[in-house]
RNA sequence: GCGAGAGUGGCGGAAUUGGUAGACGCGCCAGAUUUAGGAUCUGGUGUCUUGCGGCGUGGGGGUUCGAGUCCCCCCUCUCGCACCA
């Protein structure tokens, strides 16, 4: 065996080993408890992070330990390979997206697979693939046809230079991220899904997963925003028009003192009196340079105007002035509020600055609350007053009783509320799925037939990213003829949100190359739902969310028998590092940097807080290159110790090096030890330091079962693993009976290794003699006998603190226990003249002795 | 403002059920080996007194024989949501 280790040669080894005897590829199998391990997929951008490492490295931890334990484990990855870096990559170096692709996928791969991780690479898919496009565009003429797509005009952010829609977070201060001009409003039809339908549904799961972690839920819940009120119409003065308003708060009805609507709101024209249509105009205006984001994100100044119009406030009858107001929004509730500013704290402001009356009608007891003289609104519970029939009543209780008394008049009705938008899911993009769907002037928006999917992207396009969409420019995708009528029709130019196809991939996973449908259902139920899924928080509403509704838009659809598609779910912590600067030149790469000073110019370097791993602030690390330098083991192992998986992970290079010499010195406590227990006799009972031994190796194998199984704390499992490596450092072998005990605790470390650093433990594990891989006899299990010891230390505690230390057998009872605790020199020291009280003897941990005077 | 989480040595982090705070690793110190450095091996390393011992888990209070852990108040930080009617 080789003295020195070497990652190169043993990692390309085991790679190419386990590809060539297909190791990782499952199949599904009645007889075998199934196990669907995912971790997110990846975007494509040619170059994997230390983000991914994690990521993945975790997720193989549990994979191998899983296959371990005997189950027949679905463990696959793929191409989240849709989306705009393709396009601005065709922009910039005239790159066909497609090329640019798949060419980075072809790099990517490579570079995953230096890392060991154990994926069956047969069920290997990207998004982007025809065939799976054609099953997602099948899938949304089914939503179709259940009437959970369709189109409707929407408001989106609107590049005009662009020509094209921006993502709220390609909006960067009003302005396009790509070429800074002002983003507009613009109102667009647009395809939406239908998640709406299943707000209570989504909502409702949130309380039944408990192997989330509760901030995913909550931001989830959150999201969905389910809130109950009452809908109330109010009648306009001198017309028959009503504004229906939306309100949490009923029992304040009475104290509406006047009423305000979106600007976009649809009445808003018409409620404007002549004598007011030169401010409303300039309201609106100034309200329309105010970009979405700047008008929903807080600090925006409260203003309104009046439109000169009244409304009747439907239980006071008073006549009250309807306003517009830049803060209402036109697309939660009904886009129309009733303002009562004695208990809505925005419009105890608004009321101030224009001078509208104020009147209150809940009042807290012991206070009496006066219009003229309260600083703010009061916005706890209280009895109603000034409500005329319903004074009196508790507030919560007059919410119920208003609001049937408005039912019975046919003038509102209790309803439930969500912030929950529909899901919009155009894109004015090329490098997306295409919406199958065809406009004829006859028959309107016609489905494409089945039979003629998928719908694929020409190949001949020109991106300049001007222009708009380059599908609606180009003239053979877009002529069509209409498949209902025949007559010359054209073809929707709109692709998906890539989140789409982040929304079933997981199911697919479990039948790749199924050609008759989506999801081979057979399949599917055997593998889904996923039991473990890994990714990074920042998915924890968008995608998730999406995946959840999808889930369950197949199922309605009869393609799968899940409610949910994740059973567990593991997000990670981001992976930091710290941040170095040259007051010259900015910056530095970890690598521009040499003994703290500027590899430039010899200045030193100005460190930077930790944050996370960025190329704009440099603090980056390359996987390739810390492959190279250390092999695909120590990244892993460095990945997995340094910090707990939901933890932020800080990245150190002495900490790197420190798991290196660790694997360095797991080689050398076996090429040292060959020899002695190569053909060494079977394990006998053992005493001594053998014993202890013993002891050690199978109190290990316990911690680091229990650390991995369910806990993911796979930080302290490798510690506990080095403790184990370190006492056989410490363990001199004696003679013929050592080696044995020797043997096992070797081979222990080598198989508790092998989800970690899987190359180095095959390899070890060939070095000892055994040929059929390191996974082939499963996971070690301890014996509760060798972990019996026939001594313990117990702590001897006076008053609390720590006095002394007695050794007792195992099965002493308390009274003895309790005797050798004072007969401790020390303990009597402090229990010497004083009174016992009390004693508590905790079995196997401590004696307390209570004592005073 | 609302919601979630965190605060422990010089650093990353342990302490799973209220029971020896600081496992393991990094760094640092010493010794062995070596011509030297590196690598390796061994030992030490919270802090104050360097005796016994005192103090110590963001701060203050409480429950308990016993609190990093439970309860109350406060401070700081991180993340998410936020004019949501």
């Amino acid at each position: 065996m080789e003295k020195q280790y070497s990652p190169d040669q043993i990692e390309q080894k085991w790679q190419q080993e386990w590809e060539q005897r297909q190791r990782f590829r499952v199949v599904e199998d009645a007889g075998k408890e199934k196990f669907y391990l995912l971790e997110m997929f990846p975007y494509p951008s040619g170059r994997i992070h230390m983000g991914h490492v994690r990521n993945y490295a975790i997720g193989d931890v549990v994979a191998r330990y899983k296959r371990m334990r005997g189950y027949n484990v679905l463990h696959p990855m793929g191409w989240d390979a849709f989306g705009m870096p393709a396009e601005n990559a065709a922009i910039e170096h005239g790159i066909h997206p497609a090329k640019w692709t798949y060419e980075n996928i072809a790099s990517m791969r490579v570079q995953l697979q230096r890392l060991g991780l154990s994926y069956d690479w047969q069920r290997e898919f990207a998004t982007c693939d025809p065939e799976y496009s054609r099953w997602e565009q099948l899938i949304f003429l089914k939503m179709l046809e259940q009437g959970l797509a369709y189109k409707k005009s929407s408001s989106v952010n609107w590049c005009p230079d662009c020509q094209t829609v921006l993502a709220n977070e390609q909006v960067e201060e009003g302005c396009c991220w790509r070429c800074h001009n002002q983003v507009e409003g613009k109102e667009l039809e647009q395809w939406f899904f239908k998640i709406t339908d299943y707000a209570d549904e989504l909502l409702d799961w949130t309380e039944r997963l408990p192997g989330w972690p509760e901030r995913v839920l909550a931001m989830q819940r959150n999201w969905i925003g389910k809130s109950y009120g009452c809908e109330i119409e109010f009648p306009v003065v001198a017309s028959e028009q009503k504004i229906k308003v939306f309100t949490t708060r009923p029992d304040t009805l009475f104290g509406a003192t006047f009423m305000s609507l979106a600007p976009e709101h649809p009445l808003a024209a018409d409620l404007t009196t002549a004598g007011q249509q030169a401010e409303v105009q300039a309201f609106l205006e100034t309200v329309a340079k105010q970009d979405k984001i700047a008008r929903t994100s807080g600090e925006l100044e409260k203003q309104g105007v009046f439109t000169g119009s009244y409304s009747i406030n439907p239980l006071t009858g008073q006549q009250i002035p309807i306003f517009l107001a830049n803060f209402v929004l036109m697309d939660y509730g009904t886009g129309a509020v009733m303002a009562v500013p004695a208990h809505d704290q925005r419009y105890f402001e608004f009321a101030r600055k224009y001078q509208l009356p104020i009147r209150v009608v809940i009042q807290p007891e012991g206070e009496t609350f006066l219009p003229e003289t309260m600083l703010e609104a009061w916005v706890g519970p209280g009895v109603l007053v000034n409500s005329g029939r319903f004074d009196g009543l508790a507030n919560e209780a007059a919410k119920e009783k208003i609001a049937a008394y408005l039912d019975e008049r046919n003038e509102g009705r209790k309803t439930v509320n969500y912030r929950l938008r529909d899901w919009g899911v155009s894109r004015q993009r090329y490098w997306g799925t295409p919406i199958p769907v065809i406009y004829c002037d006859c028959c309107g928006a016609v489905p494409v037939p089945e039979q003629d999917l998928p719908i694929l992207l020409p190949e001949d396009v020109e991106l300049t990213g001007e222009g708009g969409s380059p599908l609606a420019r180009h003239q053979q995708f877009l002529a069509v003829d209409c498949p209902t009528c025949g007559n010359p029709a054209r073809r929707e130019s709109d692709t998906f949100d890539t989140f789409v196809e982040s929304s079933w991939y997981f199911a697919r996973y479990a039948c790749p190359d199924f050609e008759n449908g989506p999801l081979d259902r057979e399949a599917v139920n055997y593998w889904m739902p996923v039991d473990q899924y890994i990714g990074g928080i920042e998915h924890a509403v968008m995608h998730l969310l999406y995946a959840r509704f999808f889930t369950k838009v197949l199922r309605d659809l009869g393609m799968l028998d899940v409610d949910e598609p994740f059973t567990n779910l593991l997000t990670q912590g981001m992976v930091c590092m710290e941040t170095q600067r040259c007051p010259e030149h900015g910056w530095l790469y970890p690598e521009q940097v040499s003994d703290g000073k500027c590899g430039e110019c010899g200045i030193a370097v100005e460190l930077g807080r930790t944050e996370k791993m960025s190329k704009s602030k440099k603090n980056v690390v390359d996987p390739n290159q810390l492959i190279d330098l250390y092999g695909a083991d120590t990244a892993r192992l460095f990945s997995l110790f340094a910090a707990p998986p939901e933890k932020d992970l800080e990245w150190n290079e002495q900490g790197v090096e420190g798991c290196s010499r660790f694997i360095g010195r797991i080689w050398r406590a076996v090429s040292d030890n060959l020899q002695l227990i190569e053909n060494c006799a079977e394990l006998q009972a053992v005493e001594g330091a053998a014993a202890e031994l013993h002891r050690k190796t199978h109190q290990t194998i316990k911690k680091v079962t229990e650390d991995i199984d369910g806990r993911f704390h796979f930080n302290t499992a490798i510690a506990s693993i080095m403790e184990l490596v370190n006492a056989i450092y410490g363990f001199k072998a004696e003679g013929e009976s050592d080696a044995p005990v020797l043997r096992e605790a070797l081979e222990t470390v080598v198989r508790l290794l092998a989800p970690f650093v899987p190359h180095l433990s095959e390899e070890l594990w060939e070095q000892l003699g055994y040929a059929d891989g390191v996974e082939a006899p499963g996971w070690p299990q301890w014996h509760d006998d060798a972990l019996k010891t026939s001594e313990i230390t117990l702590v001897v505690q006076v008053n609390g603190k720590v006095r002394g230390k007695v050794s007792v057998a195992t099965e002493a009872d308390n009274q003895a226990v309790e005797a050798a605790a004072l007969a401790d020199p020390n303990v009597q020291r402090f229990i010497d003249g004083k009174q016992i009280r009390k004693v508590i003897c905790v079995p196997g941990r401590l004696v307390n002795i209570v004592v005073s005077g």
